[in-house]
DNA sequence: GTAAATTACTGAACAGTGTTTATTTAGGGG
DNA sequence: CCCCTAAATAAACACTGTTCAGTAATTTAC
């Protein structure tokens, strides 16, 4: 009580750490943030305190926050890759191959709504500032300019290849091999994004994403095809 | 350059406006900043100063922030259905008026894509929480409950009737029309959404549209329909 | 016609946000 | 051992939504 209280909250010894120790620190803070309470639990001064540090210290390491952003929505790209190299099998009909490419896709995404609704559903152009190239898509991307896609974009072009090679081998009907992997896209986007806004609609989750793919792969398929129907 | 000049700034007269008035206005602030810079441009203290009070004044006539968006948002689903009733022509094949519905949903939604995100895009408790019921869909909906559905249950309803409508008649192949209207939902708002959020994504918008469209088309029809491909 | 009640409105404050600045200090290299 | 680089701090700025006591303009009551 007396006049010294003022100083008696002495700062914390101040530790300082390797450069990149205290980065990791900062996104692993981040991400647990992030993904149990979504973007609005994730503030400067919320992941200096968890880091131990203080918000200001954090300019050290990243240029502003959404280069932290960037940082965690990556592992989302790295995740659907890798499980895409898992579960992905070329020797499978290829027609099999679109469909799993598509349960893989609306599942990584329901599997992590917050990092999908931050790289798909928002408009970002902060993020996207922190991302090599373009976000998903890159103009003359596969001819020899020097930058190196982002994650997002090699993501994106495993769906453009299959979908190339679908069409030119007559697996599917024929057109704009481009418009057909915009389509796909949009319609298992379409499927995650709702499901993960609305959710106190009355889905029926595992009904409605068969069902979308059921419809879509329909709509794809030659009528003669054996893989037809099922719905 | 007196010691008055502190006093200098005098504030406005006071005006005093009937509430119905005032809320119009407010309302009409919001709408205009939020359809040209997006809800990052609509905060308490703008909309305030473009009506000429201050912020806390607004909370006279609006419970918070949401509240406002809210009554914007409600705009979008009057145009949405106002649309449907002016291209939509009960005499039509049921096929040809799903096609315009989907068509409809997709270019009104092109055209607002700020309350677009807002309603279908964004994970907004509190904007829910000022609908009449469920902003979407309603449990029980068509029962005798009490509570009047929203105009985005009434819009949602009259597609749920066309599917219905679509399969007790067989024009499209048997399923369970909740869950194909789902489906087609999810596909009109993935490619609007796709298209809205990543601009810098290089799409052929009409391209997509139409192939999205006969993609669900195709995969929904009957193989023996005479409305089927094009495609 | 005047007094009383109602309420739209103001100004100031609070706790939070991302970011910038000047300053301090920890820790490794000469 | 000292010095210097750079990681860290404290404090501030401008903004956000919201609350609250007090003021003043309009409506009601007599």
């Amino acid at each position: 009580m007396t006049i010294e209280t003022k100083k008696a909250k002495k700062s914390a010894p101040r530790r300082r750490l390797a450069p990149e120790e205290r980065r990791a620190q900062i996104i692993e803070a981040a991400r647990a943030l992030f993904s149990e309470g979504g973007l609005e639990r994730v503030s400067m001064r919320n992941i200096a305190r968890h880091v131990g540090i203080t918000q200001a210290a954090i300019y050290q390491h990243f240029e502003d926050k959404d280069a932290i952003l960037f940082a965690v929505a990556e592992r989302f790209f790295v995740q659907l890759i890798d499980r895409k190299t898992k579960y992905d099998n070329p020797a499978l009909p290829p027609v099999d191959r679109l469909r799993l490419a598509m349960r893989n896709y609306v599942e990584n995404g329901l599997a992590n709504p917050e990092e999908y609704r931050l790289l798909f559903m928002t408009d970002a152009p902060g993020l996207r500032r922190h991302a090599p190239a373009n976000l998903i898509k890159q103009e003359g991307a596969g001819d020899a300019s020097g930058i190196q896609p982002s994650r997002g974009q090699i993501a994106y072009s495993h769906l453009q290849e299959l979908v190339r090679e679908l069409v030119e081998n007559g697996h599917i009907r024929k057109g704009d091999p481009e418009t057909i992997a915009e389509s796909i896209w949009a319609a298992g986007h379409g499927t995650v994004s709702l499901l993960i806004t609305h959710v106190d609609f009355l889905w029926r989750a595992d009904q409605l994403i068969d069902t979308q793919i059921n419809l879509l792969m329909n709509g794809l398929l030659p009528d003669d095809s054996p893989a037809r129907d099922g719905a």
